[in-house]
RNA sequence: GGGCUUGUGGCUUAGCUUGGACAUAGCGCCGGGCUUCUAACCCGGAUGUCGGGGGUUCAAAUCCCCCCAGGCCCGCCA
């Protein structure tokens, strides 16, 4: 809807004034859009940008793309503002009744998207998962935006990390506790081997000795990192189905040592005129700004992490169109190196989404040392209060509604809450915070739509009637219409927090609506108007909802 | 030391890519609203040198330069 009407509009401005993309603004209280071209044209023409507003906007009215949209054409001094008319309106509203609102058609490219990828030495902690759902929510928004997705998580089976995980359940009292969970295990084995590690850097030659024999094939060494990498995995998953993250395929990186894979693109890398081999395989990569030469291989002939990278990632390229990863800020410098050396190698290149790091009041947050806060624990904690909040405003209902609910608003306001902050901004992790469920939260979105839904449910049958008239009424649907748009802008510009403000604002306008225009009370019209209305918000926040993997929960 | 990045009312945060109309909203604070469609809500009020300083421009939170502060990175770890 909005699309549509701002790609008219700016038709229409090209023809009149020749630049080739004039820029729309949102006009605020103002208009829907709007530009200041005139500033501009008012340079070239040598006039008073008012006086090139006045003419132009007279002009522009004239136009029969805009009259056959309805569109109105005013000026406020040197502001030219456009404001959509009643067709606009009824028509965003016909469109967000229908079931798949803000879907976009049908896109060919197939896409793969890699997320969270945590190093399988310990559970999931709260700098992880807003890897998780922020790749999460780009995916959702990427299948609403027609596009043929596989998400992957990249298993770091052979890692260093690994490798002492396994020392330590050869070396150390590694007994399960009862009731513990896999990872919550894993990490404790591995936090004593570090400690152990600490006190006696001689065991570093026993670690390396495990790296070698994997990376070789030998049988039982690999046996016992598949075996516990595997359990850790299984841990991961409880975690990840709790936060309703999906990945289509987990993807194994020994698998590319196994498969020659590696070794193929070593191969290639050294014919590459940047490749320097003194002991180690190295490139030289001045040629991308990066004065630190990228190291492939070890003097004693194992690979380094960034050798099966390079073959994971020149897989992905052989197979799909695009390939998206979310990676942290600690791999910007990787990230960039690995683009860089698939680039000389002709391979397609990721994009890299890189989020910045959580940290806890006290510091860093860090398997190795046990100083994190899990995912896990999190989840419990925040569902705990939930269910507190469900028992206090609804005690008529049965525990087995109280739970469900609880549990649903309890994903909303981890997702939400982590989602909802641009990807750029290093955050600290606050429990107030988590546990709030009032305004900017999830929870505050999803009583949105409950109300919506509570108001459907009383009112029975009624007939669609999509002109409407307030001004309340008005701005709702205009922010219904948004709705499409966003979801575009999410995938172009790989900005999932931009859906999170979008579904927030249209809570607050339905909000406002709710308290100033009565539904069930009105009459005749009005009533069906309204009702069509309600239906439209409620069917566009939840598929926003949706999107961003929260449940659009009926009751709350 | 070098690179990347962030700095917006007491706290959290949008806007910055694509410069324009009084800088977005929440928490907290002050005042008001539940016999009325779900108050996880709404309405009103106070609170800002948009880190600091230069520059470009008719116009800078937004672009450029310098400085300050925080985060991340600079491994034959991943």
């Amino acid at each position: 809807m909005l699309h549509e009407a701002t790609t008219t509009i700016q038709g229409v401005l090209k023809d009149v004034t020749g630049i080739e993309d004039v820029q729309l603004t949102d006009g605020g209280e103002h208009a829907d859009l709007a530009t200041t071209v005139a500033f501009a044209l008012a340079k070239e023409k040598k006039q008073e940008p008012v006086q090139v507003a006045k003419e132009l906007a007279a002009l522009l009215a004239t136009k029969p793309e805009l009259q056959n949209l309805g569109v109105t054409v005013e000026t406020k001094g040197p502001y030219i503002n456009f404001r959509f008319g009643s067709a606009y309106v009824s028509e965003a509203i016909q469109a967000a009744v229908k079931p798949g609102y803000g879907s976009l058609p049908k896109n060919p490219t197939r896409v793969v998207l890699e997320h969270t990828s945590a190093n399988p030495n310990g559970p999931l902690h709260v700098g992880h998962i807003r890897n998780s759902i922020i790749g999460d929510t780009l995916a959702r928004a990427f299948r609403k935006a027609g596009f043929r997705l596989e998400v992957q998580y990249y298993v770091n089976d052979m890692g260093r990390q690994i490798a002492i995980v396994v020392w330590g359940f050869d070396n150390l009292d590694s007994t399960r506790h009862e009731g513990e969970k896999e990872d919550a295990h894993i990490a404790r084995v591995y936090i004593a081997a570090n400690r152990e590690l600490e006190k006696d850097p001689a065991i570093t030659r026993q670690i390396d000795n495990l790296m070698q024999l994997v990376e070789g094939g030998d049988p039982a060494t690999v046996k016992k990192f598949r075996k516990e990498v595997s359990r850790c995995l299984d841990g991961f998953a409880v975690t990840l189905k709790n936060l309703n993250v999906i990945h289509e395929r987990f993807v194994w990186e020994s698998d590319f040592i196994r498969n020659g894979d590696t070794r193929r693109i070593i191969g290639r890398i050294k014919k590459l005129p940047q490749v320097k081999e003194e002991g180690t395989l190295a490139l030289d990569l001045t040629k991308c700004g990066f004065e630190k030469e990228y190291v492939i291989m070890r003097s004693d002939g194992t690979s380094v992490y960034g050798a099966r990278d390079l073959a994971y990632h020149a897989w992905k390229a052989a197979n799909f169109d695009r390939i998206i990863d979310v990676l942290g800020a600690d791999h910007k410098l990787i990230g960039g190196q690995l683009i860089c050396t698939l680039r000389l190698l002709g391979e397609k290149a990721p994009e890299i989404i890189h989020f910045e790091f959580v940290s806890l009041p006290e510091g860093s947050m860090s398997t190795r040392t046990g100083k994190f806060v899990s995912a896990d624990d999190l989840i419990t904690e925040v569902t705990r209060r939930a269910c507190e909040e469900v028992t206090i405003r609804r005690p008529e209902l049965d525990e087995t509604t109280r739970r469900s609910i609880a549990k649903s608003v309890a994903l909303a306001a981890i997702r939400y809450d982590i989602v909802k902050v641009s990807p750029e901004k290093s955050t600290v992790f606050n429990w107030k915070e988590a546990l709030d469920f009032e305004r900017q939260s999830g929870p505050y979105i999803q009583y949105a739509h409950a109300r919506a839904c509570s108001i459907l449910e009383k009112a029975g049958a009624y007939t669609d009637w999509y002109e409407l008239e307030t001004e309340q009424e008005i701005a709702l649907a205009k922010q219904i219409a948004k709705f499409p748009a966003t979801i575009e802008k999410v995938i172009s510009e790989l900005r999932p927090h931009l859906l999170a403000t979008y579904a927030r604002e249209l809570a607050d306008t339905f909000n406002t609506f709710y308290h100033f225009e009565p539904v069930l009370k009105s009459q005749g019209k009005v009533r069906e108007r309204r009702l069509t209305l309600v239906k439209a918000v409620q069917n566009t926040l939840q598929e926003s909802l949706e999107t961003l993997g929260i449940d659009a929960i009926r009751t709350m």
